[in-house]
RNA sequence: GCCGAAGUGGCGGAACGGAAUACGCGGUGGUCUCAAAAACCACUGGAGGCGACUCCGUGUGGGUUCGAAUCCCACCUUCGGCACCA
C-alpha cells in the first residue's frame, strides 16, 4: 500500500496537482486508525455501536464470507470455487445511524449539494409514516407488523413472515416443518435484490399456524415468503391482497381470500393482459373494435371508459384469451381469473367444474352475468362474496370495516391509528428504509475493532490508553478464507483490561467507510497527538469543508456515513456545526476508450503516465476537462488528446513565434473588436469555471485562440489591445494548463508566478456587441438573418425584416396577424 | 426490480423556450515538400436544386406554444448505485 501511495504521489505531482502534502493522512497507518478506534469506543460508550446477529453471504467450501461482488451468476456461486453461496448468521457490529435518520433527512435542506444526490439520500433513508400493530398467534405470541395503511387492517386475510423471522421455528407445525425448512434454505440463496423484484413470481409456504387479526378477531393463516425482508420493518407483514399488489399476486397464486375494505374510486377501468396469455388475434381484435391499447414488452395495457366499451372489451377478451391463462382488470372495475378455460358467465351454472378450478372470481355489478356468478360463488363457497371488486391501492371510503365503515379516505388513516392507540393494539410509527450501518468485516485489512471478549466480564472495550490496537504485520495469509487475525495467536489472545484474566480479541475489522467518514478532519492536523482526533483551534479555522468533490457513486454511502459521523461529533462537542461539507460537486467517471468503465479485465485501462511523458501533463489535464461535462465523465480518446496538444502548440506559436512589425496602423474598429473578444471571453470563461463547466471554458479559450491567430496577421498585432489579449489568455489558461502557462507568462515578462496573479476581470461595456444578428421568422420558420445595430427599436426591426426579399416572398398572399418581437434576437411574423 | 441520470452529425459534445450541431476528433480537397510527416487553408447532418433557396432532421409516439433538443404525458434504450470493491 505504501508503495502504491508513493507511486500515486508521483503521478499526482507529475500532473501538477497542488495539494498541501504536509497535511496528507494515510488511513492504514496506526497513527491514523488509532483515532478511528477512538471513535468506535466513543460510539460504543454512547450506545451507538452494538453487536447483533446478521446474515452474510457465505461460501461453505471456502469457509468465508463474501462481498456481493464475489457472488457470481444467477445461481449465486462463489467466485473462487463455484460452490453455491448461502446466507449465514454472524455476530456483527453496527452503528446506530437510524437514530439520526430524521436529522439526516432534515439536514439536506441546509446544504448546497446537487439535487440528485439529495434525492438519492432521501430515497435511501426512505421515511414512511404509518402504524405498528400487534397481531397474535393462536398460541399468544405477539407478532408486530408495520403498515403504512392502517385503514386496510380489516382486509388483512393472512400474514407473512420473512424466512429469517425468529418466530418461524416456534410457529411452524410439524406437518409443515419440512416444507418451511426447504423454503428457508432456498431463500437464503437469494439476494435481497432478487427477492424484491416485482417482476418475479411470488413464492411462499404455509406454516400451519394461524394468527388473530386484533381489529376483528379474524383467524388468518401465517405464511412464510421471501418477498418479506427481515431488514425492513419488523420482518413480518399483514397481507391485504385487495389493496396491495404484492399481497394480491400472492393471494391469487395460493388461493387466499381477498376482501376489499376500501371502496373503489370512480373513474376508468384499467386492464393488463399478459401477452403470453393471448392468442394471436387479440391485438387485431382490439384494433378492429377501436379499443385503444399500449403494447409494452410483455403486456397489453388497456384503458377503458364507459360501460359500452367495457362490454366490447369483455367480448374480445373472452374470445381470445387462452384457456389456463389469465387476464386481470384492475383499478376501477374487475378481475377475471381464467383458470383452465375461459368462463362463460352466461352459463355459469352449467360450468361448476370449471368454476371450482378458479381461485378467485369477482365481477363488477355492471356486468350482466353477475347474478349467476354470485349464486355460483356462494354455492361453491370458493371465496367470500362481497359483490364488488378488487385490487386498487388508492385511499377511499372504508367498507367492510366494522365501526369504521363509511369513514372517508382522507380521515381513515388518522382515525384508525388513534383508535389503535386507545385500544393498545398499535401505535403511530415512522419507519425508515435506512438500516443500521453494519461495519464488521471479516477481513484482515481494516482498523481492528477495539473490543475484547472475556469469559468473566463479557464484552470489554479496549481502554483509550491502549490504543491503537495494531494490525500485526506478520499475519499469515493462509487459504482458510477467514480473517488471518483469527489464526494469529499473538493478536487473538490477550488479557482482559477489567479483570486481567485471559481474553480474546475481536478479529473483525472495520469497514473502510469508517475511516473515510472523518478523514477530512484529520487534514487540519494529521496524526494529532492530543487527546482528541484533531487540533480544535485548527478545526475552528478550517472546518467545515467549503467545497467537496467526489464521484456520484458515493451518494448514498460515504456521503451519508460522513454526515452521520459529523452529527455524532457535534453531539460529543467536538465540532459546532451540523454538516461536514457545505458544498458538493460530483464528478463523473472517465471511461475507457471503448466507453466502458476502465478495468484490468477489460484491458481498457489508460495509464496517465504514458501521456504525461509524451504529450505532457498539461495536455492530459486539459483533455480530461475537455472530454465532457465534469459531472458526467466521458470516454478517453487517444486522438482527442492530440487535438488538445495541438491547441497548446498553437497558443505557444501565437505568443512565442516572431512576426515582423506591421507597417500600417490598425483601425479603431479592429482594436475595438479585439477588445470585445477579449472581454467576452473573460466573461464566459469566468462563469464556466465557477460552475465547474470546464469543457465549455476550454472551448471558449480555443475559439479565442483561433481568433487571435487570425488577428496576429493584421495590424492589431503588438498594440496595447493585443498585449491585453495574450496576457489574459495566459492567465485564463493557468488553472488548466499550469506548466505551459507559467513558461509563457515568464516570456511575456510577467512577475513570478502566474498562479499567484489575480483572475482577469471583464468590462461589461467592452464586452457588449454593437452589431447583432436579427433572426427573422415567418410562422416560426427561419427566413432571414439581418445584421442590425444592437440598440435597434422594434419598429426599425420590423421595417428591416419586411424589406428582406426572402421574407417578402414568404409573406406574399398572407396576412400578418401579429408580430412576435424578442429584443436583440428575433422577429416572427405570424400569419 | 427499486432509486438516480442520460439519449443531439461518422465520434466526444455545444445550445437563458428563439440561428440546432459551438469547440474538438475523424474525413475530403488544397498549400508547402523530391516525397512523407508536421503545420497551415478550405469544405464536411441528409435529400433536392445550376443557383437563389426549399424540405427533412436532437431515441419513439402524443401534447402545450407564434416558436420545443429545451416544458408536459406515455413509452423505448443505455449508464450509475443498491449496503462486504472503495
Amino acid at each position: 500500500t505504501l508503495n502504491n501511495i508513493e507511486r500515486m504521489r508521483g503521478q499526482l505531482r507529475s500532473m501538477g496537482c497542488m495539494w498541501a502534502w504536509d497535511r496528507e493522512a494515510i488511513t492504514c497507518l496506526p497513527e491514523f486508525y488509532k483515532w478511528t478506534q477512538w471513535f468506535f469506543l466513543k460510539f460504543y460508550e454512547q450506545g451507538l455501536a452494538y453487536r447483533e446477529k446478521s446474515a452474510v453471504d457465505f461460501c461453505p467450501k471456502c469457509n468465508t464470507t463474501l462481498a456481493r461482488e464475489q457472488v457470481w451468476g444467477e445461481d449465486r456461486h462463489c467466485e473462487r470455487c463455484g460452490t453455491p453461496v448461502v446466507k449465514k448468521e454472524l455476530e456483527q457490529w453496527f452503528f446506530r445511524i437510524t437514530d439520526y435518520a430524521e436529522e439526516l433527512l432534515e439536514g439536506l435542506e441546509e446544504i448546497d449539494w446537487p439535487e440528485r444526490v439529495k434525492r438519492m439520500q432521501r430515497n435511501w433513508i426512505g421515511r414512511s409514516e404509518g402504524a405498528s400493530v400487534t397481531f397474535r398467534s393462536e398460541e399468544g405470541d405477539p407478532i408486530e407488523v408495520f403498515t403504512t395503511r392502517p385503514d386496510t387492517l380489516w382486509g388483512a386475510t393472512f400474514m407473512v413472515l420473512a424466512p429469517e423471522h425468529p418466530l418461524v421455528d416456534k410457529l411452524v407445525t410439524s406437518e409443515y416443518e419440512e416444507d418451511v425448512e426447504a423454503y428457508r434454505y432456498q431463500a437464503s440463496r437469494q439476494s435481497e435484490m432478487e427477492r424484491l423484484s416485482t417482476e418475479r413470481e411470488k413464492t411462499g409456504v404455509f406454516t400451519g399456524a394461524y394468527a388473530v387479526n386484533p381489529v376483528n378477531d379474524a383467524r388468518i393463516p401465517i405464511w412464510v415468503a421471501d418477498y418479506v425482508l427481515m431488514t425492513y420493518g419488523t420482518g413480518a407483514i399483514m397481507a391485504v391482497p385487495s389493496h396491495d399488489e404484492r399481497d394480491f399476486a400472492f393471494a391469487i397464486k395460493y388461493g387466499l381470500p381477498i376482501i376489499p375494505v376500501i371502496d373503489r374510486p370512480d373513474g376508468v377501468a384499467k386492464s393488463v393482459v399478459r401477452q403470453d396469455a393471448v392468442l394471436e388475434g387479440l391485438e387485431a381484435a382490439l384494433l378492429e373494435q377501436g379499443i385503444d391499447f399500449d403494447k409494452r414488452q410483455d403486456a397489453l395495457y388497456v384503458t377503458l371508459q364507459g360501460d359500452e366499451e367495457i362490454d366490447d372489451y369483455v367480448d374480445v377478451v373472452r374470445q381470445y384469451v387462452k384457456p389456463d391463462a389469465w387476464a386481470e382488470v384492475v383499478g376501477a372495475a374487475w378481475l377475471f381469473i381464467f383458470s383452465d378455460e375461459v368462463i362463460s358467465f352466461d352459463s355459469v351454472e352449467a360450468d361448476e367444474e370449471i368454476l371450482k378450478r378458479c381461485q378467485v372470481l369477482a365481477v363488477d355489478e355492471r356486468w350482466k352475468g353477475v347474478e349467476q356468478a354470485r349464486t355460483a360463488m356462494e354455492l361453491l363457497n370458493a371465496v367470500e362474496w362481497y359483490g364488488d371488486v378488487l385490487l386498487h391501492t388508492e385511499y377511499g371510503t372504508m367498507i367492510n370495516s366494522g365501526r369504521f365503515t363509511g369513514t372517508p379516505g382522507d380521515e381513515a388513516v388518522a382515525a384508525v391509528t388513534e383508535w389503535l392507540e386507545e385500544e393498545g393494539i398499535g401505535a403511530h410509527e415512522v419507519n425508515y428504509r435506512l438500516h443500521d450501518w453494519l461495519l464488521s468485516r471479516q477481513r484482515y485489512w481494516g482498523a481492528p475493532i477495539p473490543i475484547v471478549y472475556c469469559d468473566n466480564c463479557g464484552v470489554v472495550p479496549v481502554p483509550y490508553e491502549d490504543l491503537p490496537v495494531r494490525l500485526p504485520d506478520d499475519a499469515e495469509f493462509m487459504p482458510t478464507g477467514e480473517s488471518p487475525l483469527k489464526y494469529h495467536e499473538g493478536f487473538l489472545h490477550t488479557t482482559c483490561p477489567k479483570c486481567g484474566g485471559p481474553a480474546i480479541r475481536e478479529t473483525d475489522t472495520m469497514d473502510t467507510f469508517v475511516c473515510s467518514s472523518w478523514y477530512h478532519y484529520a487534514y487540519v492536523s494529521p496524526y494529532y497527538e492530543g487527546d482528541v482526533p484533531f487540533d480544535p483551534d485548527k478545526g475552528d479555522y478550517w472546518l467545515p469543508v467549503d467545497q467537496y468533490t467526489g464521484g456520484i457513486e458515493h451518494a448514498t454511502m460515504h456521503l451519508l456515513y460522513t454526515r452521520f459521523f459529523t452529527k455524532v461529533l457535534r453531539d460529543m462537542g467536538l465540532v459546532d456545526f451540523d454538516e461536514p461539507m457545505l458544498r458538493l460537486f460530483t464528478q463523473g467517471i472517465i471511461l475507457g476508450e471503448d466507453g466502458e468503465k476502465m478495468s484490468k479485465s477489460r484491458g481498457n485501462v489508460v495509464n496517465p503516465d504514458d501521456y504525461v511523458s509524451t504529450l505532457g501533463a498539461d495536455s492530459v489535464r486539459a483533455f480530461l476537462m475537455f472530454i465532457g461535462p465534469w459531472d458526467m465523465g466521458g470516454s478517453w480518446s487517444s486522438t482527442g488528446i492530440e487535438g488538445i496538444h495541438r491547441f497548446i502548440n498553437r497558443v505557444w506559436n501565437l505568443i512565442v513565434a516572431p512576426r515582423s512589425q506591421s507597417e500600417s496602423a490598425p483601425s479603431n474598429e479592429k482594436i475595438e473588436e479585439l477588445r470585445r473578444m477579449t472581454h467576452k471571453t473573460i466573461r464566459t470563461v469566468t462563469e464556466d469555471m465557477e460552475a465547474f463547466k470546464f469543457n465549455t471554458a476550454l472551448a471558449s479559450l480555443m475559439k479565442y485562440t483561433n481568433y487571435l491567430l487570425k488577428a496576429k496577421r493584421t495590424p492589431v498585432y503588438a498594440t496595447e489591445a493585443w498585449e491585453e489579449a495574450i496576457h489574459n489568455l495566459v492567465l485564463m489558461m493557468a488553472p488548466i494548463m499550469p506548466h505551459v502557462s507559467e513558461e509563457l507568462w515568464e516570456r511575456l515578462g510577467g512577475p513570478y508566478s502566474v498562479h499567484t496573479q489575480p483572475w482577469p476581470e471583464y468590462d461589461e461595456e467592452l464586452a457588449a456587441d454593437e452589431i447583432i444578428t436579427l433572426v427573422v421568422q415567418v410562422d416560426g420558420r427561419l427566413r432571414a438573418r439581418l445584421d442590425v445595430p444592437a440598440d435597434v427599436t422594434e419598429e426599425e426591426a420590423r421595417e428591416a425584416a419586411l424589406a428582406d426579399a426572402n421574407v417578402q416572398r414568404h409573406l406574399e398572399g398572407e396576412e400578418v396577424e401579429r408580430m412576435v418581437y424578442v429584443p436583440g434576437r428575433l422577429v416572427n411574423f405570424v400569419t
